[in-house]
DNA sequence: TTGCAAAACTAGCGCATATTAGTTTTTGAT
DNA sequence: ATCAAAAACTAATATGCGCTAGTTTTGCAA
């Protein structure tokens, strides 16, 4: 039967990773066969075990990967020498474009992280804890140097966290918003809340 | 074995969707198994099938009833004579108040509706989506009487929604936060942002 | 105390799942 | 053309699933 496509730059690993994203987010973790990606791909199902170890290695390569990379961005707002706001400002754009350049990765290391087997799902839990509460801290920063108003920072946290990770149900209306109008007026919604 | 446990006002079968919608949520509807809901009554798996009639039975009643909540209020506030931003701010009250009093219920319809079966599975999607239609509309008329800002209106819906729907991931911080303190620093974030 | 319906049980069917083992085909460099 | 490695295949295993059938137990009303 037909090999496995892969585009030019990338692995043949990469493109079973991809298409389980897409299958992860449409169907679930749970509801998800193996089966179903093999065929997605255009193979049986167990040569896709040729590239891959286990159907949860997929969800574990899919999650971490995303994770690590909202970290590495906030290590870096982090370092940088803005105001509050403006780190603010920095990451809510970084979720915004990230969620809608990787959709599928995004969607699954936000909903079906909690598939992942010990010990990383609490290894997962214990980032995601983190990286909020570090969030927390830019916001309390914020409000000591008045620049933020004085609401509750893990409420305002989370309702940023939260607007943000909605974009994942965003899909059918490319047609009516441009990417960077919706940016903006999120931005601008999300900011103007909360500036002093 | 021991019968299944209910409380005095409700029936066995509320006692069964009670412990389905936590189990849902835990651990998804595909992955929640019926003999794992069944050891949480305190029975055998098959025990169940004198309450329900099937697994996804208990899926579609959590959904629509808490779909139909939803629409009554909604229905409620556009008969209103409040203001455009009074009624943005009633609907807001609503969700986080339904949100936070009925957890589970909440969770599982905001998520695992996608696995309701077809013809189901489109009625709640339609409903989802004329939900969210009249939500732009209150929007689009505040922006007419110069009440809200001239955001998009589809992403100032998506941002309030999205924003609530986030407090499904509230839970172990009840201690900090009063929920009266955190519904109102929401609300003030969320109107903030938005009023002109 | 008797009788009957409600509600539990045990056994098991049919099906789908992830994965392994072993084998064959395809591919590409020499 | 050869030959080894990569990548596909077929077959099968063990497990768990939702659910049904048929039977026994329980609890309340008479």
């Amino acid at each position: 039967m037909a090999k496995i496509k892969s585009g030019n730059n990338t692995t043949k690993k990469e493109a079973v990773l991809e298409k389980a994203a897409l299958l992860f987010k449409t169907k679930g973790y749970s509801a998800a066969s193996m089966r179903e990606l093999a065929i997605a791909l255009g193979v049986e199902a167990p040569s896709l075990y040729n590239y891959i170890g286990s159907k949860t290695e997929l969800l574990h390569s899919i999650c971490f990967k995303i994770a690590n990379e909202f970290f590495v961005n906030l290590k870096k707002v982090e370092n940088s020498t803005d105001s509050s706001i403006a780190k603010i400002e920095s990451i809510i754009r970084f979720h915004i474009q990230t969620t809608l350049s990787r959709f599928n990765e995004v969607y699954v290391a936000n909903h079906e992280w909690k598939h992942l087997k010990e010990p990383f799902f609490s290894e997962f839990l214990n980032f995601r804890r983190n990286y909020e509460k570090r969030l927390i801290i830019l916001i309390e920063t914020g409000i000591e140097k008045n620049e933020i108003k004085n609401l509750h920072p893990y409420v305002t946290v989370l309702t940023i966290l939260s607007a943000v990770r909605g974009l994942e149900f965003w899909h059918g209306h490319k047609k009516n918003v441009l990417p960077q109008e919706l940016e903006n007026d999120m931005v601008s919604h999300l900011l103007n809340g909360i500036t002093k």
